[in-house]
Formats: C-alpha cells, sequence, structure tokens
DNA sequence: GTCTATACACCGATAGAC
DNA sequence: GTCTATCGGTGTATAGAC
C-alpha cells in the first residue's frame, strides 16, 4: 500500500472561484492565440492584470492548470452536446454543428500537450469516448426517426462526421480548400439520400 | 525594396553533409517520442553524441531546424506518394496506404508547431496542397480504370481517406476504438461497390 | 568541424510579508 | 487573496580556441 504523494503543502485557492475561472479563460485564450510555447504562469497573470505568484495560489503546476483547463472546457462542450442530442435535430443539423463547433487550432494545441501530460491524456481519451457516445444517440435516433435504422451504423456515421469536420475545419483554418467544395457537395448528396 | 535581413553572420555548416542529417533525423525522433518540449539543441545534440554548440553551426536557429526537417520529411514523403500514384494501384490499395502512412502523433506536434512558426505554416500548406494533388490524380486514375469516374469525384474521395485515415490513426494511438470497427466496415464495403 | 565557456532571458516554483 | 523577492534550472544563442 503506497501513501498518496503529497506534491506541495502550500495554501491554496479555492477552485470555482471568480479569480480561478479568470485565469482558465485567460489560459484557453492564450492557447487558442499564441499556442503553447506561450502558455506560462507570466503571460497567464499579465493577462488578468495579477502577478505571476497568484497562478500557483490557485494551481498546484502548470500541468494542473492545463488539465482542469481542459477539463472545464470539456465538460462544457459535453453538456452542450448532451443539450443538443435531446433536442432531436436532424442529421444536416447535428453535422452542421459537429462541423462549426471545432477549433481545429485549439484541439492541435491540447493534442500536442496530451503527447506530454499524462493526465491530460487520461482526459482527452474520456472525452473522446464520452463525446463519441452522446453522437451515435443523437445520430441513432435521427436515423430511427427517417426508418433509416439499418441504413448505416450509427458509431460509423458520428465517426465519420467528426474526422471529416475536424479535417476541414483545419485546412480552412489554414488557407487550404483544394477538395473542400467537391468533398461538401458529396455529403450534402449523402444526406439528401438519408433524409428523403 | 527591402535588403534581405541577415540573421547571424556566424560560420554554417553544410546542409545535405552526415551530422546534418543525422541532427534531423535525432529532431523527429525526439518529436515523436517525447514531443515538441524536449525538442531542444541540447537534447538533439546529446542523441547524437556531439555537443550542442554544434547544432547552431548547422542551423541559424531551432526554428530554422524544425522547418528544414518538415522540409526533408515532407519531400521524402511527397516522393513516395509520386512512386505509389505511378504504380497505378487501386482504390484499396491507395486507401491502405493512407491509412497506415500517417504518424498521428508526429503530425499534431507539427501542427501545434506550424501555429507558431509561420516558416513552417508555409511548408505544411504548401505540403497538404502537393499531397493533395497526387492523390486526387492517384484516385481519379484507379476510378477511371474501373469506369466509375462518373461516380464519385476524386478530390473527395482524396480528402476523405486523408481525414479518416488520420483520426482513426490518432485515436488508436490513444486507445480509443468506439466505432472503428464499423467505419472501416462501411469503408470496406463502400470499396467492393467501387472496384466491383 | 568540434570544442569549452558563457551571456542572457525566462520559466516553474517557493518563502514569507501584508 | 495578493503581493515582493528570489532561487535553481534550462533554454537559445554567441565568442572564440583548437
Amino acid at each position: 500500500m503506497t501513501a498518496p504523494k503529497i506534491v506541495s503543502e502550500r495554501r491554496m485557492g479555492p477552485p470555482g472561484s471568480e479569480t480561478w475561472h479568470a485565469m482558465l479563460d485567460s489560459a484557453e485564450d492564450v492557447l487558442r492565440e499564441e499556442g503553447h510555447a506561450e502558455l506560462t504562469s507570466r503571460r497567464i497573470a499579465e493577462r488578468i492584470g495579477v502577478k505571476q505568484r497568484l497562478v500557483y495560489y490557485y494551481f498546484h503546476t502548470m500541468d494542473d492548470l492545463v488539465v482542469e483547463m481542459f477539463h472545464r472546457s470539456s465538460e462544457r462542450d459535453l453538456q452542450r452536446l448532451r443539450d443538443v442530442s435531446a433536442s432531436k435535430l436532424p442529421l444536416r443539423q447535428l453535422w452542421e454543428i459537429c462541423y462549426h463547433s471545432q477549433d481545429a487550432r485549439l484541439i492541435s494545441e491540447y493534442m500536442a500537450l496530451a503527447n506530454r501530460i499524462p493526465r491530460l491524456r487520461v482526459e482527452v481519451i474520456r472525452f473522446i469516448e464520452e463525446s463519441r457516445e452522446i453522437q451515435v444517440q443523437a445520430v441513432a435516433a435521427a436515423l430511427e426517426r427517417q426508418s433509416m435504422a439499418g441504413a448505416i451504423p450509427a458509431p460509423a456515421l458520428a465517426l465519420l462526421a467528426t474526422s471529416i469536420g475536424l479535417s476541414l475545419n483545419r485546412e480552412e483554418q489554414l488557407g487550404v480548400s483544394a477538395g473542400h467544395e467537391e468533398t461538401l457537395a458529396l455529403l450534402s448528396q449523402f444526406l439528401d439520400k438519408l433524409e428523403a
């Protein structure tokens, strides 16, 4: 039996407080706008007009902050996904939401960070699995309503939508558009068939 | 008219030399196995048993090294892609190659780096556009041989294959498999239809 | 071509006052 | 809850000898 490792005994600020949220908001902005290399305690503090030391009052380590930031963000996303799923939208709307709700840049930063922060990696895996599950339910229900449940497996449709949405998104942000028009037309045609 | 900005006048080693390649090899290994945070001149030098100073004999800056590393790697990939394209493979083989030749982790590291290194971003864009072009040619030729040229636009098929291949790859590396089986089965079925 | 040595910036994290 | 001050480490990059 191993005793739990105490990282530090220093006094800590309350999770969920206003400053705590401001720091995670700030961190998210930095990650999205400036990238992981600029994601430092000093940069975060500067953005919200406090001193660097305060970051370590609210978070034990920078890795903790990053994990917490992703966790908070993914909880929000999952809740939004559940709401969408409950509103019984048709496939086309589900695809549109999937396509437009992904931020390719932020995702690529998180993926790279997850490669070196095991606890973030765990959170990312959990998020992908849970969101896939919710999407599958939403897709399955939509197919059911169109009496198309046997036409195509919902898990495949959910994975395809996420995958294609992310790629289109990433390439749009880069300024690459080759094949996009044709792909969107093909998807539209495909959705037409499923939603007669 | 702007004069070219001289970054430094220090003595430089020859690009393409043995040590030059060894450094880029080393850097690629670090990026793939340890991530961007460990991609430092010290780490690279250590791996090939030289001193850190030597890295700056062969590359002006670390950003230069990263850009050069991606450039060398993408030139190799494009050449391999051209060879594959010239060998007139059927769609199924093209898909298999697309699926298995992507390293999701390395790509995610490069994408995050491209968010903060403009010149790398330019290289990434160039690579995506060129590889897409080659893939479209290969796919179009394969469809032609099956008299299926009108069935589906080649650019859409090329983009879909890349996108889905990358996502499956990334999730496999993370250990997520939900929907994979169904997606691969669906793809197989789809390829059967196109290659009667 | 490779080395020793070093300047300088910046980062994570801590001590302890107010 | 927020601050000033600071330590130790590590990174990029350069100077200059061999």
